[in-house]
DNA sequence: CAGACCGCTGCAAAAAATGCAGCAGGAGGA
DNA sequence: TCCTCCTGCTGCATTTTTTGCAGCGGTCTG
């Protein structure tokens, strides 16, 4: 959209802290990049960038207009794909910040069941803890964002929300596996790995132990619940988990899942949701509608 | 703002229904006009118009997209406004959609006071019924509406409701003026005025008078609320006005008011409010604001 | 103190937007 | 039916705007 390249420049000017490497990126020379925010800081009767020795920066008025700039393209987005939407072929890009536990299974299933329906849809999928993930939205990065438990709901809308309670993940030949819901006492007897501290789940587990005033020394842990699903299987541990991350045939494999008794641990609750006060792109839209479906289908609803 | 020159023209060509009508009023011809809307056209893969024969009309993206663009206008006139603001000075335009009630003394009190601070802030006042400030609003000609009785919500949000009980006016002498408060009964023994059927307090009246099952034959019917008021002077008749409508020191001139009986004729709602999903400019928002409290500190809150 | 980086400006070339004149086509009236 | 009027649209010349090149002055770093 040509009216927007004036914005495009700005974003990109934004993004690269300084005019000349802006340009390089954009594929232009700094003069032609340069010469536009003059003219728009003309325009505006106010400086948009604070210059500094090595680059530029916003100026308070230039952070208003980001935010502007923003919006725009993305609402410019939204228009062309539900323009591109009438003419039959829903077309577009949905981008997702979430938490690890959605990787394994559940967005690329929900994912490949929407694009069955929509194949000219492509989606962006980045890993994001609740914070970065709401700034996501807020930058328009991310469109759609599902995070485990707290947000702040400064620009936050929630679409979903649904009880994670938190699972034992241990090989299939683990004494527990015999049991069918585990207190949180019968797990200590044995080795644990957690996930560290930012998590959900870790945050979750800590505060039953500190309630309980018991303390656990895991014997492994790591950023990564793949890292840690596997590990359960190499060497006989425990792990914890939210249903979401679990497969639905996990008892049938290598691995097994028993659910923690909730009087121990409480659920843990998952939200989906978008940027406040945007309207999404139909593409968005209609994905976001389906994993409220599905999550509605698979879990109880918050 | 020159990158929104295109969005202007389009604008400009949606409401002159021709291109060469809409060109001549922008002043320019209707070649570069032709070629813009060609331009953006092209640009989107699909026809913003219909042409007709005898001009052009709004194809169905066409209307996805004027949506598009006068939200774009006028969040970028908000974000100017808030850069205005950022350096001190308030400027700006604030537009009102607002019933006859509000008239004779609410809105020039409430303007004059808050010009008094910002004088660099100037207002348009249309008079409109609710549907057609509605209108103004999701066409972004008026900021804030403030209207009398039942809004259709769709566009509408709320941002203050307050009761307006139904007031009698009459001359000084008239016999019911040594009441305090009336009976609709009362009434009906003397010729009355009324406003003509749209309006809100003729809609109330009428709503009770059918459940009392009385018919009253009205001597004077108007839809201007200025020429009721002054005829009930004029002959010794009586009016119906809302208290907005009525100055504080309506009693110590020619004219009376004597509020009617709850009972009989249930109080009116007044809703002040804005489009849905947009953020006002300041100025129109401090004036949202400073409305807000006035109508919380005159009169009854719904 | 030199080198690298920054934002900015004068001038010329390239690109885009505009205006003029004229075309085809449908609507409405005589 | 013809004629007029109004419509949107197009080729070409002109004007306006945008871009690129080269170069200036400045700050920070090694």
């Amino acid at each position: 959209m040509r009216h927007l390249t004036t914005f495009r420049y700005i974003d990109a000017v934004v993004k690269a802290g300084s005019i000349r490497g802006a340009a390089e990126s954009l594929a232009i020379t700094s003069t032609a990049l340069n010469r536009r925010i003059l003219a728009i800081e003309d325009e505006l009767g106010v400086p948009i960038f604070e210059r500094l020795p090595h680059g530029v920066r916003l100026s308070s008025a230039g952070e208003l207009l980001i935010h502007h700039i923003r919006n725009q393209m993305s609402d410019m987005e939204r228009v062309r794909s539900q323009i591109a939407d009438l003419s039959g072929v829903r077309r577009g890009h949905v981008s997702i910040a979430c938490s690890q536990a959605l990787l394994p299974y559940f967005l690329p299933m929900e994912i490949s069941l929407y694009r069955k329906e929509h194949p000219n849809v492509t989606f962006g999928v980045h890993v994001r803890d609740r914070e970065a993930a709401e700034r996501a939205l807020v930058d328009h990065t991310a469109d759609i964002a599902i995070v485990f438990e707290p947000v702040r709901l400064a620009d936050f809308m929630t679409l979903m929300r649904v009880f994670q309670p938190v699972y034992v993940v241990m090989g299939r030949d683990h004494p527990l596996a015999a049991k069918d819901v585990l207190r949180l006492s019968d797990c200590l007897a044995y080795p644990i790995a957690l996930p560290t501290a930012p998590y959900g789940v870790r945050h979750l587990i800590d505060m039953a132990l500190l309630t309980a005033s018991v303390r656990v020394e895991p014997v492994i842990e790591s950023d990564s619940f793949e890292f840690l699903r596997n590990h359960a299987v190499a060497e006989n541990i425990l792990s914890f988990q939210i249903p979401i991350g679990l497969s639905e045939q996990t008892s049938t494999g290598e691995l097994v899942s028993r659910p923690l008794d909730r009087r121990d641990v409480p659920a843990g609750v998952l939200y989906m949701g978008q940027l406040k006060g945007r309207t999404l792109p139909v593409a968005a839209a209609r994905f976001a509608a389906q994993l409220s479906a599905s999550l509605a289908a698979k879990f109880e609803v918050s």
